[in-house]
DNA sequence: ATTGGCATACGAAATACATCGTATTATGAA
DNA sequence: TTCATAATACGATGTATTTCGTATGCCAAT
């Protein structure tokens, strides 16, 4: 249980942040409930993961009430940064342009996202 | 022990499969030589981790030897991907541009990779 | 032929993770 | 107040993963 450090969050713990993070703050019954919609697990498994996050310093929450608060305590942005590094190194030899490549030809992004992208690099280009 | 389906390789047998994506071809002790530079478990580990990877399919070999040697049967593209859509879901709410843009702003490509990136986003463009 | 060294096979312990059952406690409605 | 409901706490089990010790076989050099 380091509180120092971020951990690196489960497959499970995973699947809870996402919904955290999406809305803001939630109880574990709310959790669960959108778990439901992709997995079937019983109430206290979520509960349970929930209070390990809690202890590994996932998630803080408030117990002022019967009903317990939770909110994220790490951000998806650190959390998204820990999990490409990791991925980066060990399945794309370390660069991140061979990550980005492999990402686009895969899926497919929209038009939209394109651009963004094409925007990204171009501020990229300048700043050398 | 799916035979069928590609297994899902776990942490470790990830940092194996890289050695023998980068050698083609090794025997469990050049496996666990690379493996020492950056781990020390001992060379019975490493040897274990193999035969399990054989069972699932991760690899394959060549037994007609004392000593015998090991092929990646599962390629890296693929196991690359594997991972990215695992990733994509989990962490960027299923869009791929949203991991390429935090790709790119937290790490530094170079210049010629930049180029490679523009380039194939403007064949996705003219692909509409 | 003996022996030392290196190889594989395999069982078993240690750890981590996901899951659930049961006990207990708080709350609000009857 | 009493009771049903819903919440938390917590121990226990099952499974996957990582790790290692020990047994055993093979081969080459003495």
């Amino acid at each position: 249980m380091n509180l120092l450090k971020q951990h690196k969050p489960t497959e499970s713990e995973l699947e809870i942040l996402q919904i955290l993070w999406n809305e803001q703050t939630a109880s574990v019954r709310t959790v669960h409930e959108a778990l439901s919609k992709t997995k079937d697990s019983g109430y206290t498994t979520t509960l349970k993961l929930m209070q390990i996050m809690f202890e590994k310093g996932l998630v803080t929450r408030d117990d002022s009430n019967k009903t317990h608060v939770y909110k994220p305590a790490v951000t998806r942005e650190k959390t998204q940064k820990l999990f490409l590094n990791k991925m980066i190194n060990t399945l794309f030899a370390g660069s991140s342009a061979n990550l980005v490549l492999q990402a686009l030809g895969g899926h497919t992004a929209s038009d939209a996202e394109l651009e963004k992208i094409e925007q990204l690099i171009n501020q990229l280009k300048k700043a050398k």
